[in-house]
DNA sequence: TCTTTATGGTGAG
DNA sequence: TCACCCTAAAGAT
């Protein structure tokens, strides 16, 4: 998104909500100055202050196309954004809003988040520390990882990989680990997190996922070390997997890897 | 053609 | 923690 419209003019803009229709004048032919994400969301921001805010949940999608190539997806557009050359065009979505700059620090989504893993706001050193402060030490780490307000970007799937990487149980507490576990739970949190980003997508070791792939498994069967493979075989000691609702959301764990 | 699930989030209790 | 919101795809009937 920000190769195909940072720094260039938007010819146009479309909404498909009516409630935000009046601004596709106000942001037509206005230059992009900025394309980021934080958290879960996605910032657009424009020459005269104004910046779009979306938000996935689980199943908006953004595809960069060139123009005049139209996609054949059969999902409702909800909001297209054209450049020069490409445009930026957003899918299913319903949380969109444009905003003034100066509304983002008072954002009920935005103004709570904690830091970015992936913004390289907090060192590995920040970020433990952070695990160990008051608020924070004495909650479960399955519900602290999911919590966008300890950190911000961690979602379910990473929640589940980053504990298992870790070695700790989901049902641990920042309070009750031995700082070396605090300082790894950090380290691996950062790594993996980019790692993910970098592979899109893939959190298992990954030369243990090269060679899973060379033995002809599909991409599901070697992205993930634990996560959606409740009772196979756990790459690391052969323990089946568990599975467990945990925050209200499915969490999976070695029990012999990850001992409570 | 239903029901359920999902890499997410809010608000009530 | 739960009910609910939202959309699309997978699963069940």
């Amino acid at each position: 998104m920000r190769r195909a419209l940072g720094g260039r003019v938007a010819q146009s803009v479309f909404f498909a909500f009516p409630r935000l229709k009046p601004y596709q004048s106000r942001l037509s032919g206005v230059r992009v100055t900025s394309v980021r994400a934080r958290g879960k969301a996605i910032l657009v921001g424009f020459e005269n202050d104004l910046v779009i805010y979306s938000h996935n949940q689980l199943y908006g999608r953004w595809r960069v196309f060139k123009n005049g190539d139209l996609p054949d997806t059969g999902r409702q557009l909800r909001l297209a954004i054209q450049g020069p050359t490409r445009s930026a065009l957003l899918y299913s979505a319903s949380e969109i809003e444009v905003l003034k700059r100066e509304a983002l620090a008072t954002h009920p989504y935005l103004s709570k988040l904690g830091p970015d893993i992936l913004n390289q706001r907090v060192g590995v050193r920040g970020l433990g520390a952070r695990f160990s402060a008051p608020e924070f030490a004495n909650r479960r780490l399955a519900s602290l990882l999911l919590d966008q307000r300890f950190i911000a970007g961690i979602g379910n799937y990473l929640r589940s990989e980053i504990l298992f990487a870790a070695g700790v149980h989901p049902e641990r507490r920042p309070r009750d680990l031995k700082p070396a576990e605090v300082a790894r739970l950090a380290s691996v949190a950062r790594g993996l997190v980019w790692q993910s980003y970098r592979s899109r997508g893939i959190t298992n070791d990954l030369h243990r996922a090269a060679r899973l792939e060379a033995a002809g498994r599909t991409r599901e069967e070697f992205r993930f070390a634990v996560f959606d493979r409740a009772g196979e075989a756990c790459f690391v000691c052969g323990a089946p997997i568990r599975r467990q609702i945990l925050a209200g959301r499915r969490c999976y764990f070695c029990p012999a890897c990850q001992p409570l």
